[in-house]
DNA sequence: TTGACAAATAAGAAATAATCCTATATAGTA
DNA sequence: TACTATATAGGATTATTTCTTATTTGTCAA
């Protein structure tokens, strides 16, 4: 299975026409860094990354252009308990384990957790937009 | 089937003393306010709450006494998007909704959830002290 | 291709959250 | 009651996120 489908600069446009976003250098480059990323960094990470390339871009874009991003579905917001917020290029459902020593996310992928069903009453009074598993513990590294 | 059991004074007192925690008035009334919270409130609000008992109390020793408590098992730190982190005196696995509107955090219990098998690759590498499942979406009071 | 305009950006300021420092106070114990 | 390690208050500091405003830029129509 290929788990980056999706993470492509088509989608990007795709998704930047549909809400009507204008397609700039600084939206491009930030998008491209953080699709080519697999460890969820947070927004000062992707800001430091892009400098390379675009020297005087602020850190409020990088930010603000990542949760504008977020709102469209073009990537998510990781939920956790680190403080700055993490980014996450992948819009299909999947699952994460979270060291609570390093705060590092581990994606993992499962079929028999995607088919989890959401329990009657929350179905009936909320709109569900995702559901995953979360697990939480010390990853290979931190065992050491 | 009782959600709130282990929420106690006495429950309190032993992980206390396992800690070698001292028991300080502070520290009581952090966790008696957050114990009878549903809510999962950030340390903010619990501190306003703590105020109007101890008013010269300090939001430090709240928040410091918090994260405590979180690494004694005495409560947990709630996962989720929003800013400040959020506070759960439930240390029994159980599941969240949380609204992306809102921020809104809600419980909910389910054996068949609580099953989840956690995958063999995750298993072997890592120490998982904790699995739940997570969903997403608009609540009932956002709905509207 | 050019001009006009709405949208986006940079830069710095401000707001929000979390943590640290240190002098003083206190719980637990002999 | 006195001792000692621990805990607290209060203020300062750091980290993170968001806001404000002047300027620049992408897009679209002519």
């Amino acid at each position: 299975m290929n788990h980056t489908q999706n993470v492509t600069f088509e989608f990007f446009q795709k998704k930047c026409r549909e809400g009507n976003l204008k397609i700039t250098p600084q939206r491009s480059a930030i998008y491209e860094a953080l699709a080519k990323d697999r460890g969820h960094p947070c927004a000062d990470v992707v800001f430091q990354r892009i400098r390379k390339k675009i020297p005087n871009i602020s850190f409020d874009t990088v930010n603000r252009t990542l949760l504008t991003f977020a709102g469209l579905g073009l990537l998510k917001v990781v939920e956790g308990h680190g403080r700055p917020k993490r980014f996450d290029p992948q819009t299909h459902s999947h699952h994460h384990f979270q060291c609570i020593k390093c705060n590092k996310i581990i994606d993992f992928y499962d079929k028999a957790l995607d088919a989890i069903k959401v329990p009657k009453d929350i179905e009936s009074r909320c709109r569900v937009t995702d559901k995953k598993v979360v697990l939480e513990g010390i990853c290979a590294d931190c065992k050491k």
